[in-house]
DNA sequence: AATGTTCTTCTACATAGCGTAGAACAAATT
DNA sequence: AATTTGTTCTACGCTATGTAGAAGAACATT
């Protein structure tokens, strides 16, 4: 699948903590007024962020709706979905699995330690 | 931290399974013999090994004995804690963590989740 | 010490991904 | 039809990575 840039994960962000689609402006306009993190209000161009929603698009990120005019776009899979999903990926490169889960449990929080056992134990 | 390229995780591999320090010739016939995976043997320049094995070094995964003539390289940390680590870099990025457990919990394999469940003393 | 061999560092080039956006083209509006 | 709004094409710069030659440093050997 791959990593994602800054500006691809910025996008994504916004997509996936919105509920319905979005276009390319009100994309635009919401990079420009949540500089995600530290940086100062940037402004890019429309056609800057249309031409990384055609990159997330290829890649099977993000759906647009061709039919409404302004073409509206939306995320394929939910945040949780896709990180669960990289997550995977990494780990199943992994020929230790065990000692990498050993590892990554010990990583975690124990209230995501309970979480698990939870959703193990049931 | 960054993924790795075809040719940094190639060598990544053989430094994390191999015991001792390697030098950048056995390396590159190791690489030559073992085309990991499908790929018929390839013959790369000494150089590209160096040059890889910097980079490596240089990201913090390489360390290398400045000693020993032939310089010998071993890998930082093990394997698994190298996935771990990534796993949980992706991990801690999602804001909805709960949620990412459970889609990861549903992807891995039953005896995985065996040795979860044993590892959380659940 | 001089010379040849082996190893390392420097420099460099090609390719691909990403951020960025203008120019050109298409559709909708007035 | 003319104007505004939106989309697609093309393109450029920068960085990461694979790749390796050329040049320099260290070692071995005569």
């Amino acid at each position: 699948m791959a990593t994602l840039g800054d500006l691809e994960r910025t996008v994504m962000d916004l997509l996936w903590s919105t509920p319905g689609a979005l276009t390319a402006n009100e994309l635009r306009d919401s990079i420009a007024v949540v500089p995600a993190g530290a940086e100062t209000g940037r402004e890019l161009a429309v056609t800057t962020v249309l031409t990384v929603l055609s990159r997330l698009e290829k890649k099977g990120l993000v759906q647009r709706e061709r039919d409404s005019r302004p073409h509206r776009y939306k995320a394929v899979t939910s945040r949780a979905d896709h990180t669960a999903e990289l997550m995977h990926e990494v780990f199943a490169k992994a020929p230790d699995r065990e000692a990498v889960l050993a590892r990554f449990i010990g990583s975690v929080s124990e209230s995501e330690a309970q979480t698990l056992r939870r959703l193990l134990g049931a």
